[in-house]
Order: structure tokens, then sequence, then C-alpha cells
DNA sequence: CAGACAGGCAAGCAATTACTTGCCTATAGT
DNA sequence: ACTATAGGCAAGTAATTGCTTGCCTGTCTG
């Protein structure tokens, strides 16, 4: 399993959790066309696969197939886990 | 102000946010030898100084200069705040 | 003051990463 | 059956990143 904070260190990526967060279950097509179009981000289809892709790997995106279509739906919680590990240890910490 | 997430995407960054969250307002050198004897990390002094940089640029570390001695303080909230703004989207969306 | 100690600056190298291009597979519509 | 649609695979390129090396500045101690 990828690390949560490398999935999420790049841009486009961050726009991608974005768009999945306003829209969840989106396919790979739609997705392409909503960054370019609504997010000014121009890109091949292969690079977004790409991306999706790395973010499936760390346990952040779930991949359902139906037909030839790819959907995709966002799961926050390897983030949240991965955030309270530290967030925990740093109350009552001597400062 | 750098990325927090790009900042946290490194994983001797990570073990450097372990370091402070265990100990806070180390020095660059008390930061490279616990790296390397503590963690068996071998790596230049520079190295270690170039993270400790792009952690502060994120906001992630305060740091406090002293004669000849600089001391690191973590910080978390900057990553706190980045991941709620996305977990409290995440609430009462449609799934 | 001289030397040791803590750290900074900047150029250079090597590995990783983001992205593209070209081609291939499978499903759906006509 | 044929074509369009949705996506996958893999090699190649260009930019970024992690790390090193060599040298320089400021500070403490004898």
């Amino acid at each position: 399993m990828g690390d949560v904070f490398k999935a999420l260190a790049d841009p486009t990526r961050q726009v991608i959790v974005d768009e999945l967060l306003a829209r969840d279950g989106q396919t790979l097509f739609e997705i392409c066309v909503r960054l370019t179009s609504g997010h000014g981000l121009e890109m091949s289809r292969q690079a977004v696969s790409q991306h999706l892709d790395l973010l499936e790997e760390a346990g952040l995106i779930r991949t359902e197939r139906r037909g030839r279509s790819k959907f995709h739906y966002l799961d926050l919680s390897p983030l949240k886990g991965a955030v309270e590990r530290w967030l925990s240890k740093e109350k009552g910490r001597q400062k």
C-alpha cells in the first residue's frame, strides 16, 4: 500500500480529490472532462489514469468496473488514520 | 507557503516529524545524530537541513536561533487544517 | 587570537516523477 | 459485423527531487 501523503502531494491529485468530494463515483472520462473544463488542467487521459492509480494504491480511492466504465469512489479514512497517528501523539507532549 | 502534503510525502521527513514528536525543540545536529543512530538513516547534515527547510516552508516547523544553534519546534496545525478542509466536506455527501 | 563547533550557500549528480505517444483490449450501439 | 466508446499497457522524455561535495560565515572556548 502506497503512502497517503505521497499520493496527496501532487496538486493535480488534490484537485481530483476535490472533484470526487464534490461528485463521488465519477468515471475516468468524466474526471478528465471536469479537470480540463472545470479546473483548466489540460492533460492526457493516461496522465489522469496514472494519478488515479496512485490514489487507489494509497487506499484513498476504491474503484468499480461496470461494462466499459470504471467508477471511482473516494475514501479518506486512510488519510484520517495517518493524521490521527500524529495528532494523537501531539496532545500532552512537552512544549 | 509550501504544500503540507508535499512536505510530508518524503519518508525521511516523516521520521523527522516522529523524532520531533518524541522530543521537541531539537537542534539540527541532534536531529542528524538521532536519525542515524536511532533510525538507521545515514545522511549528510545538509540533506537533513534541506528537509527541515522544506518542513519549515510548509509551516510544520518553527525555528529559533540562539547562539550557534538552531532549534526546531513542531507545529502540526497546518496539517490539521489541510485535512479538516477535506474531512468536513466529506460528511453528509452523497455516496 | 586560534581552533573547534553549529550551521548556511550553491553547484552538480542521480534517481524519481509527471506526462506523453503509440498501440492494444473489451464493451456498447447501429 | 462494423464502428465508436471507455479504458489499459509500456516505452520514452523532460522536469523535479533527494542527496552530495566543497567552501564560507558566525559563535563559543581555550
